[in-house]
RNA sequence: CGCGGGGUGGAGCAGUCCGGUAGCUCGUCAGGCUCAUAACCUGAAGGUCGUAGGUUCAAAUCCUACCCCCGCAACCA
């Protein structure tokens, strides 16, 4: 559905500077580029913000391992989180840092708004801390090993007793719960809206929001002995880029609330449960949508730094190429379930369906036309039902991409895409037009004319995912760049424009030779 | 009584909510075509839909019980 004023914000998580960009940070990045760039084309007024969350404990300590001021260490690894954006492709519009000036406006702005409005009161937090997991532990969770305790993930915990500011999570929970009723959509998938719901129904406790353990993050108003908790902290972000607390703002009015957070399902809690309750507890809109997506393992192992097997995806795109990992991403699974990456599954895409499907049909379509039709777009003639049929299902693509990518089912729009590559290879043996070079060659031209067309269409709908071959695809067909958009879609190629001399646009994966 | 996900032709999955000829991709086999990136197209083989009961004219789909597999608190999104 349109939005009444055609704008589209949408959000990958900050990233924590505590970890290096990895394979997981890609894809989410890549899925939000391919909508970002999806409703771009379709003429919408796109916020694509990504950035890097560098507050906390675990940050400050690894800096100080490393020898390093807090802020020089994040200022790094954010630089890092940056280029990936950029070596991946992705059109981000903003790259926010919770380290800047105005995000701790917006954090403390926001912070005294709910301290007026009596949703934070100081209490007192004690209990088994694990500072590496960020969390605090129940007793029985706890084993005690050596004399020292430690939490279920492994890590030693501490007792802790702290002053601390509390939000009022609690009143909460039926408006949650009431929200997730009346608006279905906004925690995706369903299962994991189940989830979330039963989490809530489970009763929810007031939230610790301060920490007096570290400074390393953003002082408390009026209580400088406390910073605020990182995920306090980070959460904002999505405002703060947005233009609060300036409300007034023109980009606050435009595009707040965010049309959609994507998250991986780690950190679903986080975005369905205590975002909008601060939002609300601030009697701001919450997000439209967050959406968890899964996870990735590797030849069907988990990844991890142990196991040694971890993904960077640097080295995937030297490998494979970069659009081929971008659709390898967004074709293998089904969007928010886990996938499973192997060189085997990516090579299979790259050959079977970048190569033989559609690179393939390009190719000899477009040969055709350069040795057949004086390397022109051929003249169409009247049309045969063969001929209405698939460029029918061409045009017919549009509406499907936009009720598939609006629900993030990525890989759903893509089979619809290579349904009518299968369709145009079909349509390609039946009308033969080799045979009716000599037998009757004005038809031959209609139906590589209708081909190119199609391709035209094609080539126009996976632009989101494969920015740089949809438009080499685009330039064999000599569509100009500003005929690019989706508005243009509708139109058709015109006859007699010269096209350059064809060229392969997705080359098969040959394995290196192995000993 | 822990929680969650799952068991559908050789592999990976869809279908299960709202019962009605079991579908897709890959692989295998056979054939066709020759425009094309040894690519494309057609056909075939191959399934007791985890097991056992039940409901029903009809069950992969609903009900009951059971079996098995995979994750489980992070070094990760």
């Amino acid at each position: 559905m349109a939005e009444e004023n055609g704008r589209y914000y949408l959000t990958t998580p900050i990233y924590y500077v505590n970890d290096r960009p990895h394979i997981g940070h890609a894809y989410t990045t890549i899925a939000c580029d391919l909508l970002a760039r999806f409703m771009r084309l379709d003429g919408r007024d796109v916020l694509f913000l990504t950035g890097t969350d560098e507050h906390g404990q675990k940050v400050e300590q690894s800096a100080r391992e490393r020898g390093q001021e807090p802020q020089d260490y994040a200022a790094q690894i954010s630089a890092e989180f940056r280029q990936l954006a950029e070596a991946m492709n992705c059109s981000i519009d903003a790259f926010i840092r919770t380290t800047e000036p105005h995000h701790h406006e917006a954090v403390q702005h926001l912070w005294q708004v709910l301290a007026e409005r009596d949703q934070i009161y100081l209490g007192k937090y004690e209990g088994w801390y694990s500072v590496s997991d960020e969390a605090f532990y129940g007793e029985d969770e706890l084993t005690l090993q050596d004399g020292k305790r430690y939490a279920p993930t492994g890590k030693e915990v501490e007792w802790v007793e702290e002053p601390s500011y509390f939000f009022r999570l609690s009143a909460w929970q039926d408006r949650l719960l009431q929200l997730y009723e009346e608006h279905p959509e906004c925690v995706q998938p369903d299962s994991r809206r189940n989830e979330v719901i039963s989490f809530v129904r489970g009763g929810l406790k007031d939230l610790s929001i301060s920490r007096t353990t570290y400074s390393w993050g953003i002082p408390v108003p009026g209580d400088p002995a406390h910073v605020t908790y990182v995920w306090f902290d980070a959460l904002i972000n999505y405002i703060t880029a947005a233009g609060y607390p300036h409300v007034e703002s023109a980009s606050w009015q435009r595009f707040w609330p965010a049309d959609l957070h994507m998250v991986g399902k780690d950190i679903l809690r986080f975005h369905a449960v205590y975002w909008p309750a601060f939002l609300m507890a601030a009697d701001l809109p919450p997000p439209r949508r967050v959406f968890a997506h899964g996870w990735w393992t590797k030849d069907g192992q988990k990844i991890s730094k142990s196991l040694g097997n971890v993904i960077e995806p640097n080295r995937l795109v030297e490998t494979y190429g970069l659009d081929q990992v971008r659709y390898f991403m967004m074709r293998e699974v089904s969007f928010g379930q886990d996938g499973d990456f192997s060189h085997a599954a990516m090579v299979r895409r790259i050959n079977d369906d970048l190569a033989n499907d559609l690179g393939n049909l390009a190719q000899r379509v477009l040969s055709m036309i350069a040795k057949n039709c004086g390397g022109q777009v051929p003249s169409v003639g009247a049309l045969s039902d063969e001929d209405e049929v698939l460029l029918g299902k061409a045009k017919a693509l549009l509406g499907t991409l936009r009720d598939d990518f609006e629900r993030q089912a990525f890989n759903r729009g893509l089979e619809a895409i290579w349904q009518v590559v299968g369709d145009a290879n079909r349509y390609v043996d039946a009308q033969a037009p080799w045979a009716l070079r000599k037998s009757d060659p004005d038809r031959m031209a209609s139906v590589l004319y209708v081909l190119a067309e199609c391709l035209r269409r094609i080539g126009l709908l996976i632009q989101p995912v494969m920015p740089a071959s949809g438009a080499a695809l685009l330039d064999q067909l000599a569509v100009s760049e500003d005929e690019r958009d989706f508005a243009s879609f509708e139109q058709a190629l015109e006859a007699g424009r010269a096209l350059p001399k064809p060229q392969g646009i997705f080359p098969r994966f040959q394995e290196a030779e192995s000993s």
